[in-house]
DNA sequence: GATGAATGAGTATTCATTCAT
DNA sequence: TATGAATGAATACTCATTCAT
């Protein structure tokens, strides 16, 4: 019946996604979160608006899966490092945090998990997800604390406690760095974990 | 006309000044920056949507007004405690964080100073004003820092970083409080200054 | 406090409503149902836009007040006639008929009506309240078809369905008369109540 | 190639023609006339949207044919009735109105004869087709009637005047039947031929 | 023929701002 | 000063139609 790929469809239907995210964050990182309007997104994938539609089916959507996106890849990226077997426990916690503060455009998650969590008009499951999904990627960066305290590495305390306030100071940090407007002290991950270090 | 009917004036213009401003932050902290609109904080003050505009020009000037107001007294509030002679600089800099931590509405703050900063639409000057009183701001944090080097009770390391680092990890962990919506990990500034004992 | 004139506001907010309607209503019968837009109807009534939803909370609930002030008029008008004391019932029946007949505009409050009741996107508290009135409508049509059996005017049954035929018979030929489009056969109250003459 | 191919060819055509005017007056019937999309009729034909357009140009052409083949359906159901030699004519009447009363799609044919008629929109050639094909309508139950005449079964009256306020009687009838929010009045083909008996 | 992704004009709705009273 | 009705530009979203595969 259909003259259609069907694999080869899903794969662009995959690809559009994708670039539409990208637009997505892009956008959002420039304009503010809350200025960041479907047509601009649109242009910015270099698509009509028509199609924002048929890959999504309204503009939460597409901000709660740029979101979820985020979250994903960086718990991705934290479980590595927590699995990792040959880095030091102090050495995983400078490469994620190196990591995160050289994108210039990861303080927009930051706004946008703080939105969603925050803002009464998101529904209430969307929110919980996300803090699902917030306090899931804690784990692995828990356990890196915790290799580090059995080898004295890392100072004492609640291993989950120290992973959450150290995504905190992370992003704190984050949030300071507009392009053009510095502040006149330097932001980098080798001053950052020598909180942690024992 | 006479002197006395003018400054009572002015001090009735300045108590609704306050008033609007009050309104502001508490619909953005709880609609969220960009769905705050001028009727919802013109109902939040008891006042007619003309009455606001006798008193603020623009939704703009309000905000930026909002955001002011803010850094201003978390200035006065740090010059104080910084200025103060008999307390400890580790029970100075706990009193700020808790007092900071305590206010449930904060996060709004926080999140209004990184849009003003990263939009680009937000005026030049004003990013630029903002992001000066942010760096004004860590000036007193700072001397406590220092101070409490001198006394061998806070860690090593430049006095305006680890002012710049204390302030990010508290706006960072204001960002995680949302209400209902509680990560399982206590968030106090006992835990908080612990990083910066020596 | 208020320097405006509560009354005079209500009065005119009244006929703001009752201006919106008329042009609603006038817009329906030439475009028909589907194709009346907002931009439309705030043409026809010289307003804007924003004007429109200063009155009126959105399209649907435009369209539902048309239709609740016909069926409220139409109801008022059957009363008026059923209490009537003078005027044969055979009379009153020819009055209704020719006063609904002679407004061209009336068969879109048929199409409304009937769209109201079975579309499935109307909400179903709408379509009982559309319903009702309709129902509630053909008590003082029946009261005159009771009087006019007492009298031997009019013919036998019960006078409920009597007074339901008679206004379908009214309704379907109401939608008959397209301008310009006319049937070779007239349509007149004189010739319709003969159906119900005994 | 083969005639016999080209033969198949056309019937296969006609088949998927009928399958989408039968699934679009049922989306009409339930959606309503206005928000049928041409997504929803190819969804409720089982075909896309693509092949919607191999066999119709646009969407008012469907529009039109579903109307026109109704419109056919009705006045060879008419014709086939006035041509028949043993039944009494009242019963034919009878026989008319039950079948059409007892399909609960009508009531859509109704609604798109009436938009097609009096919408400015529609082009005035259509309007002018449809508005023919009602009156050719009219005339086999015209004759039915002057044979009842003839018989002493029907009023008096002009017989194509008697047609037109039959046909519209069922029409208005038709469009009271809201499924679940019926009238407490009983709608049948009994109580509506009683008014064209002698 | 069959498919459904892509398009963009059109529509409902919101909201900052103005201004007559 | 205080009010809130009026405005219209901006924005999210829909849907008939096209066309490459």
């Amino acid at each position: 019946m259909s003259p259609r790929n069907a694999e080869r469809d899903l794969r662009v239907r995959e690809e559009r996604v994708q670039l539409i995210l990208d637009a997505a964050i892009t956008v959002i990182s420039s304009k503010g979160f809350g200025a960041a309007s479907i047509s601009d997104i649109a242009k910015a994938a270099g698509i009509s608006i028509g199609t924002m539609y048929h890959y999504f089916s309204s503009k939460d959507e597409i901000f709660a899966d740029v979101l979820k996106r985020g979250q994903l890849d960086y718990g991705k990226r934290a479980a590595e490092l927590a699995d990792e077997q040959t880095m030091p426990p102090l050495v995983k916690l400078h490469e994620f945090a190196a990591g995160w503060l050289a994108n210039p455009i990861n303080w927009a998650y930051t706004i946008m998990l703080q939105s969603a969590r925050t803002t009464e008009t998101v529904p209430a499951e969307i929110r919980q997800a996300v803090t699902d999904r917030f306090t899931a990627n804690l784990q692995p960066i828990a356990r890196i604390m915790k290799d580090g305290q059995g080898r004295g590495d890392i100072i004492a305390g609640d291993p989950l406690q120290l992973a959450f306030y150290y995504v905190s100071l992370i992003q704190g940090l984050t949030l300071q760095r507009a392009p053009g407007f510095e502040i006149p002290v330097s932001i980098d991950a080798d001053a950052l974990i020598r909180f942690f270090e024992a």
